[in-house]
DNA sequence: TATGAATGAGGCTTCATTCAT
DNA sequence: CATGAATGAAGCCTCATTCAT
């Protein structure tokens, strides 16, 4: 039957590498050779599974969307039915910034290397923009639901949604380009408040 | 006899040389060569004027400081004596995010990218966390200044005011990250909301 | 499966190419593309092998000290057992300075090239200072079995021993650089002479 | 008038400068920028006074040989006239090798680098071995006087001029790359011992 | 699949030298 | 004479990628 494929595993050995490296020394700091020897594995390797260095950074990118997608999922669902906008709006929050493990703050930092980098690499900008598209979409949803006006102003929500995804993604940042001043993993309260009061401006 | 130096301007023209091509490509995509064809030099003279790349980018990181400094004494000056911390607050926010010029609009990306960079660069990284440690000083104060509250809780102060930095910093990001989905620019209104909203909350 | 290693081969090329270029340009026009195209080699791949150019000078050093180990090892066993002090410094001196063949003389070329390199390589430095440490503890054993006196002095054992490596490295020394007044390979016999008047002196 | 030249003067200054370098940094760390810090001018300037970097490193060559001819014949000339042929020796030996002040060390260091350059630079080549040619024709003319027999092989009286002077430039190159095994300026005694064994060996 | 060698382009930096002032 | 800017070639090294085994 031919020896099986274990391309997956491989595939994903990889990713996880290019992810701790990254998580050292940047990805400009991560070649190929130091993703290797992260991963146990050869340089050589590395292109049998992947076509080229860009394709590893995409799937990673892939991964990191997909892990923070299930926390989304993971704590809506915690929420059970019938949930005040509130809730969910706070819960949607959570996911992004309530970080327990070492595996998360790793998470966060290569999320924001690939936000800086998405600003010059078109293919990943992409990939990058659809994301915080689909998120913003999600907060504007809630925002919706959440204000008290009838008929809110489509451009206010819009704002109020973007200004809400800064907030967390320059926690994101700042946690990790200025850990002394703004402590990691600290922020969901803060952004939890302001988005409060954004809420309540529209 | 002799010959005056020029050095202060081919400095400066280099340190925006390596803005103009960081704004293109990125800092890892800014090669000592394309820096000098950008400033119309040669890759020898930049070493002449320049240690080494770090220095460049040390000198730019100072001047975009500068910039952001002069921005805010501006701002704060125009609103005079006797200003409410509110509308302090404002003038700061505005200072940092109300960009009009296509040349601010470069700034803001360097500041971006400068940010992703002084998470794996201790040099850089210093003089960043003191830029934002002196940034969340002033906030800090204004704030103090603003909550209603006799003996506001100094943490709850802190928090307030990194959650507004991270506001400020994360509408640079996500304004040069995915433009389409948060416009460059338009993000001063929904940060001084999001503001006021963490201010009441202290 | 996989690929067997030709590291070692490669390593050795390298070095001897480094040797061969030494010989001809000194230490200092020994460029790795130099280098590498002695070798048969591309200046990349040599980094492949090397860590550094200072890699393959330190093992360049230790391959010139291993052949002078084996030809002194050569000598001595040549000798036999019971062999008289005095035929013994002749032969450790024979081991160094008859010089036979085209390699030879490249080899003296390189170890005094290295000997100069030394004075301000602190790396390099310490081996050859190493080297010649144990080389002068030799030949102070040596001479103590010579000496006639029942009690020499240790420090004059010590500067015998010094002078006698001094005339040995010095023939190296001026055999390259002042090849029409100082023959190469011929200052055998003037130092097995000088050797025995330093030995009655003792 | 004219502005009177100044070109002895900055010309020695330059040699000088490079000779500090050497000394600290050998001559392939001696860049013309290096040079000029030394000598507290400037790098054009030194392009002035000197065609090319070669040219300072033949006149300094000439400085060094000038300053042995100074110390042979100032030892020679406290020896008043009749002198022995071995008091003559020794003073010559003495002329090289008894070094006090910390500018006789850093000639010597210099004179080792410059034997070691010589090798591989055709020019400053020619003039070394000039100046080993005459210092072992001033041995020779020593040894002559000095062996007892009538008539003493030419070929003889040559190898050990030769022997001497290996055992002077191999206590300069060992004093400055082994100096914990060899110590600097202790040579001259060793060295006249066995200069003295092989005059009794001629 | 996997290894390890090999390539070749490009990056940062140094440096002797030239030249306008 | 002297300065300081400028050049251009060269040097060491890194790296994504390819390929024989």
């Amino acid at each position: 039957m031919g020896r099986q494929t274990n391309t997956d595993e491989r595939r994903l050995e990889i990713v996880i590498g290019l992810m701790r490296v990254i998580a050292r020394h940047g990805y400009a700091g991560a070649s190929i050779q130091e993703i290797a020897k992260e991963a146990g594995l050869t340089a050589g390797l590395i292109h049998y599974h992947f076509e080229s260095k860009q394709e590893i950074l995409l799937t990673l990118f892939g991964h990191l969307e997909a892990l923070v997608e299930g926390r989304m999922a993971e704590r809506l669902a915690a929420l059970g039915e019938k949930v005040s906008a509130h809730a969910e709006l706070d819960a949607m929050i959570d996911a992004f910034l309530a970080l327990d493990t070492k595996s998360d703050e790793r998470a966060v930092m290569c999320w924001t290397m690939l936000s800086a980098e998405a600003i010059h690499n078109p293919e990943l900008g992409r990939l990058f923009g659809d994301a915080i598209a689909r998120h913003e979409k999600r907060i504007e949803a809630i925002l919706t639901r959440a204000t008290s006006r009838a008929r809110p102003r489509p451009a206010a929500i819009r704002e109020a949604a973007a200004a809400i995804l800064a907030a967390i993604h320059g926690s994101f940042l700042l946690g990790c380009a200025a850990p002394g001043v703004i402590p990691k993993g600290s922020a969901a309260d803060s952004v939890r408040r302001m988005a409060r009061g954004v809420v309540d401006g529209i």
